[in-house]
RNA sequence: GCCGCCAUCGUCUAGGGGACUAGGACGCCGCCCUCUCACGGCGGUAACACGGGUUCGAAUCCCGUUGGCGGUACCA
């Protein structure tokens, strides 16, 4: 199989765009065929050098790698006016000055179900010649056969007037070059494969398979913008997802495997990928599942890799916390450990965790509730009881404070909170007996005697 | 307007005429575990858009309606 991820650099890499590179490339691996990365860049007004490194870098990121190209689009001008003056020559194509205005008029005067056909002016745009009769047929993997009428078809513009040639027209071309088998993109590119295949035909030459993957909504069910939150690959790079983590999300959209699994590797994917199994309606893109299957990922996760990970999320979202980390990384270890089950997403960490590095100020709600007069008595047998303790490590902590709970015959938790506000500013923190463990003894007792002093006030 | 695609729990989906009392996953709810938050375990909630056919039998096939989406650019 050969296959080709076409982009064009008017934006972001989004979700669907990930969708239809990871599809490709899944089909390229487990065929042992090629993939090739194509910018379609004929939009001169919309096309920016700052969109292809973005989309290459989010490619970067998933780890989507391609064998050939990025060929530019733009850079086969010469090919494409080629192929354009063999149309013209044998009278495929030909020039006419009729506008989008004039075509509407003349469908108006020859009824709907007429398709706009020009004359040979010598001059103009250049239009392709859709016969009268007859009809093409979309083979596709997924939907089937597709039937447009070549009534309905306008002549469709390949080339503006400059002769600088249109996106539907390079397309084919392109594709026929790169030697492309099947052509795996958006819905949206249905209803312009007749105009390809046309074009395709008009050459004489070979029709690639296609297959039309079906569109990606918002949660809302309306078209996927920023309006949804993370869209962009960037963005869900920036929220805290791990690469592997979206690569199993996306792969499920339009698509599951035979065995029904949610929880699929990526080599899962390439063996058990298939295009026949695509689904034909357009799915909605909810972040809910995403996140609950990057935590799956999260805790997947060797520690090493984890606090790597987390590492640099914070070199890119919060200078601060990254120095903070980077400082001590044994630490930084310890608290990935502690922290991997209670986080979703690598931006889940700092907010939780990031206590162990920074002391932070209390909490109002959290002092209210557990710095009041019976907290901060108990807070005080618990630092006794810290300040005490020979050996500063976890069973000697929780033997220590669960002494404590036993003897003031009280709730453990009305032991554990107070010291966890201490500590950490608020009621949630990775466990009690871990954290404090790790902000060790001088640490945990200068902050308890900080809140202690805090709550006198 | 015209052309086309699509239609199963809130969401992603399984389903290819009888195996459907419609399965799984996320979410949600409840219970258990529990120092908070999570994790984990157990249980529950919830869908074949509507109307006609075809058939002994339809979520599955056909037609229509409705709805969503795409195309209809000298955009891609």
């Amino acid at each position: 199989m050969r296959l080709r991820f076409a982009p064009s650099p008017t934006g972001a890499l989004h979700i669907g765009g990930a969708r239809t590179a990871l599809f490709n490339w899944l089909l390229a691996r487990g065929s042992g065929g090629r993939l090739v990365l194509r910018i379609e860049d004929t939009d001169r007004e919309r096309s920016t050098p700052e969109n292809v490194a973005q989309i290459i870098d989010a490619l970067n990121w998933l780890q989507i790698d391609w064998d050939e190209g990025p060929i530019m689009q733009s850079e086969r001008a010469e090919r494409h006016r080629q192929e354009l003056a063999r149309l013209l020559d044998q009278g495929h194509a030909y020039r006419s000055t009729a506008t989008a205005e004039d075509v509407k008029a003349y469908k108006a005067k020859h009824g709907a179900d007429r398709g706009f056909r020009g004359r040979q002016e010598g001059e103009g745009a250049i239009r392709l010649r859709v016969p009268d009769e007859g009809a093409t047929i979309v083979h596709d993997v997924i939907r089937g056969d597709t039937r447009f009428e070549h009534v309905h078809l306008d002549d469709p513009v390949i080339a503006r007037a400059d002769g600088s040639v249109l996106y539907n027209f390079a397309v084919a071309i392109d594709d026929l070059d790169a030697g492309i088998t099947h052509v795996v993109r958006g819905e949206d590119h249905l209803s312009n494969t007749p105009k390809q295949l046309l074009v395709l035909e008009a050459l004489g030459a070979p029709q690639p398979l296609y297959a039309h993957l079906p569109l990606l909504h918002g949660p809302d069910g309306k078209k996927l913008s920023k309006r949804h939150g993370a869209a962009s690959v960037q963005e869900l790079r920036d929220a805290g997802y791990l690469p592997a983590a979206v690569r199993n999300y996306i792969a499920l959209l339009g698509w599951g495997s035979e065995s029904d699994e949610t929880i699929l590797s990526t080599q899962e994917l390439i063996d058990q990928f298939k295009l026949e199994r695509v689904s034909r309606n357009p799915a909605r893109f909810d972040e809910t599942k995403l996140r609950w299957m990057n935590g799956v990922y999260i805790r997947a996760s060797s520690v090493e890799d984890l606090a790597s990970a987390i590492e640099d999320h914070l070199e890119l979202e919060d200078p601060d916390a990254a120095a903070a980390v980077r400082a001590d990384r044994a630490k930084l270890l310890e608290a990935a450990r502690i922290s991997q089950e209670k986080i979703q997403r690598l931006s889940d960490f700092w907010p939780l965790s990031g206590f162990l590095f920074q002391e932070r100020e209390i909490q109002e709600k959290a002092r209210a509730r557990w710095m009041g007069e019976e907290s901060v008595a108990i807070a005080t047998q618990a630092r006794a009881e810290l300040a005490d303790i020979d050996a500063f490590d976890e069973p000697s902590v929780q033997r220590a404070l669960e002494g404590l709970v036993a003897r003031l015959e009280v709730k453990p938790g009305n032991v554990y909170q107070p010291l966890r506000v201490a500590i950490s500013g608020t009621t949630t923190s990775p466990g009690i007996f871990e954290s404090i463990v790790l902000l060790g003894r001088k640490e945990t007792l200068k902050r308890i005697d900080d809140a202690l002093a805090g709550a006198a006030r």
